[in-house]
DNA sequence: TTGTACGCGTTATCAT
DNA sequence: ATGATAACGCGTACAA
């Protein structure tokens, strides 16, 4: 007990008079060992507390069997949804998950990645931080031809594999929907519009304006860091505004929870004055009342669809092409945009 | 670019006509290499595309800088808040974070925590599954000396670090607070009582209606598994009641805020009908109408800390002793909890 | 079915 | 200040 020796198959071949390598392939359930030997070997591996060694393995294999997982932060109810997703079929398929959050900077994201490098991961699974906007720091793995995917948050063009939703069309779904309901100045709060997430669904929503015949008016567009407290801010913009906007979607639906608790506290209807389209489907969205329509974002299935095509790719012979898959989102209207007329 | 051979310190040392030792001592900053040869020696090693290969220096050094963290789920809001506060410590301090997801069910923690042990990590953070009775799982580490440390869900006794807050109080609070606004009957929502966090809760809760000179009445606790579904039911259950409760203490923000709601459906006014208390203090509390009175739970800080006196116990030359560590947690109270009287 | 011998890439030790 | 050598623990081609 008090101070253990670490076990290693040496010592496990010297108490059975067998060399070493049969005891590395008795534990690796070798089709060419003994049954009985083999037996003998699991039993004196777990009587002596061996544990083998991944590092030994991986140095030997040249694999690690683990991927690395960078997003922008880990305490977001989106994110820690793909995450799931991710942990789930990761595991499932014996691989580790090396995590860490670049709190939406450029620089620590380069850090991290570098850091993931050196961990030798076998793939790199990538939500972009907020403001990057060059894929330097990721050169490395693109030398080396290790597997980099985007979940959710990539780059434009079809240059690398990513799983995305069509962010253009739910923006564009939202507006037009909003516009459906009678609304005419739709205002819309937006995150980083370096990321093509958002700059996408802002497109969507001013072509929604275009199509229906509004025209789009800057002054409604307000691009945030999608915190509460900018929020706030904007909300007290809106409410200051000589004539208020009748429509706003948000990105995101905690912000837009906020915004709509904030309107009614100003004295307005929801959504017979301002009817409100959120963003994510989060759990908040059913709290909210009215509660909040928003466009439902499969976080969890995001996770495990980038996952899976990633250890697909690792377990291909050939080297796959890059990939767009697009994921099925779709606008769910709840009580917050629905006015009565259509 | 295309395929790349991977560079050793010893392609390096060839083509500078130096030693491995020095190349690695050199990539190592060690003092006793010449300035010059340093630099030549970083310049090259970029050059060639050198990246220094983690498992190798494992091997040797018997140790890995990285940190297991086994938790039940990572889609919540209070775990995903603990995530980011260990992540941000502990790679703040040079390592890195390996991270898998129990489900909630002691197998899989089982299982997890056997991966986590053959990847060598230097120490392990848990939070306990719901339904985890036995810690024989984790004996490994205790034999090996390898430091594991609960985070909010622990064990009782004093045998384990831990960091946690101090549960008996928060719930005592919780009750005593309803009580204090005058409720006679205050129902309990908990979670799966086998874990001390529930627990303790309930019996804050219980030793606060003796307090107060309140009768428990055990048709009034329910032990639930703290989802959106359950809470329905539990709901339900209530609402059917001959006497309904006019107090609500639910261990969880979003079942409270689901319940809330449920009830305000039904036609009940919050507070005045019955008053509530949530746990956690999630951003839902503040979108809630009323807001949510609640128990501030800190999440992140719960991580940094553990983790924290994690990488201090592994830097320490004598082995630490086991300690408890609790986190101020405190009773907010907002409307849904304020009748009038008092 | 089992054993021998070497390599994976780094660092520690001892020597120069 | 630099070099030579062994060792970390495992996997595998080849041999027996």
């Amino acid at each position: 007990m008090s101070q253990e020796k670490i076990i290693t198959i040496y010592d496990i071949a010297e108490k059975l008079s067998l060399s070493p390598s049969t005891i590395s392939r008795g534990l690796q359930n070798h089709a060419a060992v003994n049954a009985v030997t083999k037996k003998k070997i699991f039993d004196t591996a777990n009587e002596m507390g061996y544990r083998f060694n991944t590092f030994a393995r991986n140095l030997r294999s040249r694999k690690t069997n683990t991927i690395g997982v960078i997003v922008p932060r880990l305490n977001s109810y989106f994110i820690s949804a793909m995450l799931a997703g991710i942990e789930k079929e990761l595991n499932g398929s014996g691989y580790n998950m090396l995590i860490s959050q670049s709190l939406e900077l450029q620089e620590k994201e380069a850090e991290y990645a570098e850091t993931m490098m050196h961990n030798r991961v076998d793939g790199l699974i990538v939500a972009l931080a907020a403001n990057t906007t060059s894929l330097d720091h990721f050169q490395p793995f693109f030398k080396h031809h290790i597997p980099l995917l985007f979940a959710d948050r990539g780059i434009a063009g079809n240059e690398y594999t990513k799983v995305v939703i069509d962010n253009f069309r739910a923006g564009y779904e939202a507006a037009f929907h909003l516009a459906e309901q009678g609304c005419t100045r739709i205002a819309h709060i937006t995150g980083n519009t370096i990321r093509d997430v958002y700059s996408e669904r802002r497109d969507g929503y001013q072509q929604a304006l275009k199509d229906k015949g509004l025209s789009f008016d800057e002054s409604l567009v307000f691009e945030t860091d999608l915190t509460e407290i900018s929020t706030m801010k904007v909300m007290n913009r809106i409410l200051k505004m000589e004539v208020l906007p009748d429509g706003l979607f948000v990105s995101n639906d905690f912000c837009a929870a906020i915004g709509l608790k904030t309107l009614k506290q100003a004295g307005l209807r929801i959504p017979e004055d301002i009817a409100i389209v959120g963003f994510n489907n989060d759990a908040t969205s059913r709290i909210t009342e009215p509660a909040l329509s928003t466009v439902n974002y499969p976080g969890q299935e995001m996770g495990e669809v980038v996952a899976r095509r990633l250890i697909n790719q690792l377990n291909a012979s050939n080297p796959s092409e890059p990939e767009t898959l697009v994921l099925k989102s779709e606008l769910i209207v709840r009580s917050s945009s629905l006015k009565g007329g259509v």
